[in-house]
DNA sequence: AATATTTATCGTAATATTGCGATGTATTTA
DNA sequence: TAAATACATCGCAATATTACGATAAATATT
């Protein structure tokens, strides 16, 4: 099938796995770590940087957007990418979550 | 294609990328919030806790054990898997390095 | 207005993922 | 040893992802 069945499960874990799809490629968490560097970029610096086309980075930028974790402003002719705080704090939080449930202490094996 | 050139990218983003996929799906979420909660337990139990086939729970323990998140242990007739504590954490510190190396105050939009 | 620059979208090919029935394998019990 | 129990693996169909050339859309420059 190829099709996850969400219905089974509950609103925050298909929200987590959602959120990280969109950390589960390379160049998603390149573009993030580029973000963070350089506090805002273009399209064009990171064809550049991660030697990838342009219509493909473009792709990877949306998906970006879609969980909201980057915002795009137009400057001129080209594009500012930023991370938003506020998703990123949220995303994190998610995360930290999922981690923190786990007491380290009582592993079984 | 959907092939990912992963030549493009550092070890660690495609370390991070790799374990983020197998986080990127919520039966492989909920499957990781169980063995949480009751500190062990089998493929049968996951079966009639998540309502999804005997063969897909299977599928998806595997790909945890893949990435060292849970092992198995022979239990009689049964396999009693749990979180492997160490790699836990390992993957813990993986996700807060990125979220941390973005700092809060300095949001550009 | 015409051209250049930059990003978004479309269409497509290659590959990956998801789900499950059927079957295999290993251990336990009768 | 035969049957039962529990998990793994195989094979397949449906769908999703990845990558990119071609092209569209929007702004800037001449």
């Amino acid at each position: 099938m190829g099709v996850t069945k969400t219905d089974l499960f509950t609103e925050k874990q298909n929200e987590l796995a959602k959120v990280a799809k969109v950390f589960a490629h390379p160049a998603r968490v390149a573009i993030l770590e580029f973000l963070i560097q350089s506090n805002s970029c273009i399209n064009g610096d990171l064809v550049q940087e991660l030697g990838l086309a342009q219509a493909t980075i473009s792709q990877h930028l949306r998906e970006l957007k879609e969980i909201g974790i980057i915002k795009g402003s137009i400057e001129g002719v080209s594009v500012n990418y930023c991370i938003d705080p506020i998703r990123w704090a949220e995303i994190q939080n998610l995360f930290q979550e999922l981690f923190s449930g786990f007491p380290k202490i009582s592993g079984c094996c």
